[in-house]
DNA sequence: AATGAATGAGACTTCATTCAT
DNA sequence: GATGAATGAAGTCTCATTCAT
């Protein structure tokens, strides 16, 4: 069990031994960080091995040395070239294009939680699990959550001040209103497709609720 | 200084090398259960090793293997123990006692947020880490909360039709109403100590809108 | 394939915890030494565990230590013990009895045919195995047969010299003539019942060619 | 003191460290199958280390999990690479080259006797202590045996109809005519240098005995 | 005498990393 | 840049042996 499917022990006798290929620096390091998001979120930091993720591009263990110097570097970069992915950069424009609170309910449920992608859950696993060996980053992370989400908080602030929306506690502190989304991240995560229907009907309130309150 | 301390006739040990102590197999399951979730938990499975759960526990290796067979052993009986500590057993009758609905909202914001204790985060960020190794386990869990959530749901409609609560979105899915806590338990996880001041913001937020909308 | 039968590594749920039984020492030590023989034969001295050998006898591993003080002294006591075993000691005599040279070839082969038994395989197979670990043990050994087989020729010379037998290679290096049944042993040590129907044959041939030579 | 020797270059490598070289797999694995047949002969399977096998060849023990990916694979791939060389493949061809009988049964006797070296009866006690791991290699090993059985019986065969052998129950069981050989290869498993004596002893009689028969 | 708990040593094996081509 | 061979360190697990009851 301790490593869910186990390969058969014999040599891969017939390798798919493909032409030694050149690329340029920054495609190969891409890749690799590719690979490495998805080895490590799935089977964890420890758990991944530099053979699976130079498996995974088709490239030899050692080609991995030649584009990051250690294990724990592919680490970090990937986590540093994360955080702005994380960050819903476009989306809040986005969101805010709305015409009137209705339509801009429905963009933010919307937006919100399409963004439960499969990348996006990759991500949030590996800081829920691993962060521990990164805590700069998680520190700068936090910092630009906290700043994405005064701007917001203003935002809302505006529209109540303009009466487009209600004053209540909701609108006092609007980061709030966006956890359920972490909770069905949660279910997603640890229950994978059984928490489907879960999540929809999370979905669901979350936008009637939203509905009611602002 | 370490070895000031040493008294006479005893031998050049700079591991304190205590006596052999036996317990009984209970005692030392439980201790080395104890132990390997405090490291699984924060290490991961993978990352952690039988030496530093021996070690947390003051035995050596092989004794470990004298009460479990393997690491994955020792992972599943941790799991298998922890379903049962997981579910708010007692929490929910204690919530109920309330007499009125703003007894009842203290009562749960309280109960729910001081069940997040070291040891159920750490449970958490085990089965989001690690939850892919024990899929049974998981699926008995999700069972378990499924019902346990009927059964409050059930209550909450009883309050409904007796007029004490408001019939809207949140009672008729009532475990919506708890989703912000799964958020508080996440930015834990994530960031900490971090966190504190953004978790009683949560909590507060989570009240105040209970006590607006039931 | 390291050790052939593995067994599954879920712990004996269920002992066969049978009650302390307190044996005089002769006793016991017999039955660690028939155990020992039997595993030792079976899988080698190193792949042979004291576990095994408590197992086959029931009782406790510690206890085995009571009775030897260590693996290595079981394995000499025991093969000191099968010296004299090994020795076809009566065999000679029975085979004597005979009243002519065609009693005695019959006699001669019976006997020695008959004395390829499971316990006399077990032994050889140690001694060519494991034989390096006792070379005092293997040098008396050795001697012993040395003293045996010049009463043997002995005997024989007197039958020549009486005109009861011929005088040719044979009956001058008499030893010889028993050297197809080291050949049927080795058989049956590597092919074991594959190997039957070939010992069948040699024996026949054996009888056939020592009445010939005679 | 063990400092005082140090160059002032070199790391203090107490073991003369020596570069690492670089072997082509075939060469490697062939040093390590060789390795493998000492160690494995001496010792038994469960007795040989990786690490004994690695010092053997000057390599280290990870190295060895380069070429063999395991300590089983090791052992099978030894017997399997082995089978070829036990047949007395040329053997036979060479012992028929003879011109006449008495030709013949010294090409027989002495080929057959120096086919008694170091290695093959390393193969030898090998296949009696180690056998029961591979029982595929021992049936295709005794097959073959059977074949070139056939095959020499039918030459002898061919010599009696001519009228160049002597029908008798040697010539129509030709294999027993080998058995000696067995014997005398028992005696150097068993008793070594301290065999030496006997074994020519073995061999003057087996030759003189044919001498008679053939 | 008997045993369950405990342990140090060592075995196999994996893996991140280096080296030479 | 790319790679196959090589390795030190570390991890899981087994085992002979000891200790206290």
């Amino acid at each position: 069990m301790t490593q869910a499917k186990k390969k058969p022990k014999e040599k891969a006798a017939v390798k798919a031994k493909r032409k030694r290929t050149r690329l340029s620096p920054e495609v190969r390091r891409k890749q690799i960080l590719e690979a490495a998001l998805a080895e490590f979120s799935a089977m964890g930091f420890a758990a991944t091995s530099i053979s699976r993720i130079a498996g995974r591009v088709g490239i030899s263990k050692a080609n991995v040395y030649v584009h990051f110097s250690s294990k724990d570097q592919i680490f970090e970069t990937l986590l540093q070239s994360l955080s702005s992915v994380g960050k819903s950069q476009g989306s809040w424009s986005r969101i805010q294009e709305a015409r009137d609170v209705s339509e801009f309910i429905d963009n933010l449920i919307d937006v919100t939680y399409e963004a439960l992608t499969p990348e996006a859950l990759a991500i949030m696993r590996l800081l829920i699990s691993e962060g521990h060996r990164i805590p700069d980053v998680l520190a700068k992370w936090h910092e630009a959550n906290l700043q994405g989400r005064a701007e917001r908080q203003a935002a809302i602030d505006e529209q109540v001040a303009a009466g487009r929306m209600k004053a209540n506690p909701l609108t006092e502190h609007f980061e709030f209103a966006m956890t359920p989304v972490v909770y069905a991240a949660v279910a997603k995560l640890t229950f994978g497709d059984a928490a489907a229907e879960e999540v929809e009907r999370i979905k669901d309130t979350h936008r009637k609720l939203l509905r009611q309150l602002l």
